[in-house]
DNA sequence: GTTCCTGCAAAAGCTTTGCAGAAGA
DNA sequence: TCTTCTGCAAAGCTTTTGCAGGAAC
């Protein structure tokens, strides 16, 4: 086993998770295209070096990693669209509890970076996720009940 | 007619959108119910009002909603999952031509709004679409030469 | 009368689940 | 040996597409 594979395998046994084959590859894969995969591009490139891989174990790591605090999904991981009538500019906050979607007032004009110079910026957004005050409160309210 | 729906009406037709019953009843819904609905909750919702409704329309009319730039999807709307491994934080650039993802520098941890003192914040992204500098340079090249 | 829209059904694409066999501790 | 992981197949969801009947102009 070289230095990287095992640099590897420790940072998985580090989140508790069992460093097999498939999984050192899929973090190997990640940590050299730091370009947002997808699941189709990971499975695809894997393949060669993994003819038995299949597409749902790359799904299933995937998912550990997401678990582990390993990796994140760039946001807006949901299947299901929502959608806004256009108004001002606002940030959303969505509860990872009640999954509810607040706006809050955010001045995302003043928002930028050396690096887009060249670019041709079209809309921004700003994407929180946490807890709701609401859910909060219900949290407090079940460890006085049950602790 | 009543005013409301003139109103809505005339927003369709400045659109160049032929006010349809059930595009006016689903703007309305929009306007009324600014929770970012998705497809489900406007389909059930309506049901009532309009017993013939089917979801394929509702798909339809809010395509057609978003081509005419009456509705924005909240962020990240691909049905396709894309993966970060976890480093520095950084802003995320999405080409709307060639669908690349580019990270660029940006100071998150700054972003704050006043309406989310009792919410906890878990995780903050920020989302600019547009074009990248490399499908720019495409388009002028193709204006040079077909125009 | 012609064009556009609706709504049903079917299909397509992404993701999850169940399970049997294989691999690892 | 016993637990965990892989990979196939099937199912589940969201969304899109094709098409016939109907509505609007």
């Amino acid at each position: 086993m070289n230095t990287l594979f095992k640099n590897l395998s420790n940072e998985l046994i580090n989140k508790n998770v069992r460093p097999s084959h498939q999984r050192m590859m899929v973090l190997d894969y990640l940590v050299k295209n730091q370009c947002h995969p997808t699941v189709e591009q990971i499975f695809n490139d894997l393949k060669s070096k993994l003819p038995t891989l299949s597409k749902s174990t790359v799904y299933n790591i995937l998912n550990l990693f997401l678990e582990a605090g390993l990796i994140k999904t760039v946001v807006g991981e949901d299947q299901e669209a929502r959608y806004d009538i256009i108004t001002e500019s606002h940030g959303h906050f969505k509860c990872i509890t009640c999954e509810t979607i607040y706006n809050f007032n955010v001045n995302i004009d003043d928002f930028t970076s050396d690096d887009l110079k060249e670019f041709h910026i079209a809309s921004k957004d700003v994407y929180f996720k946490g807890t709701c005050p609401r859910c909060l409160s219900n949290k407090n309210k079940l460890k006085g009940e049950y602790l």
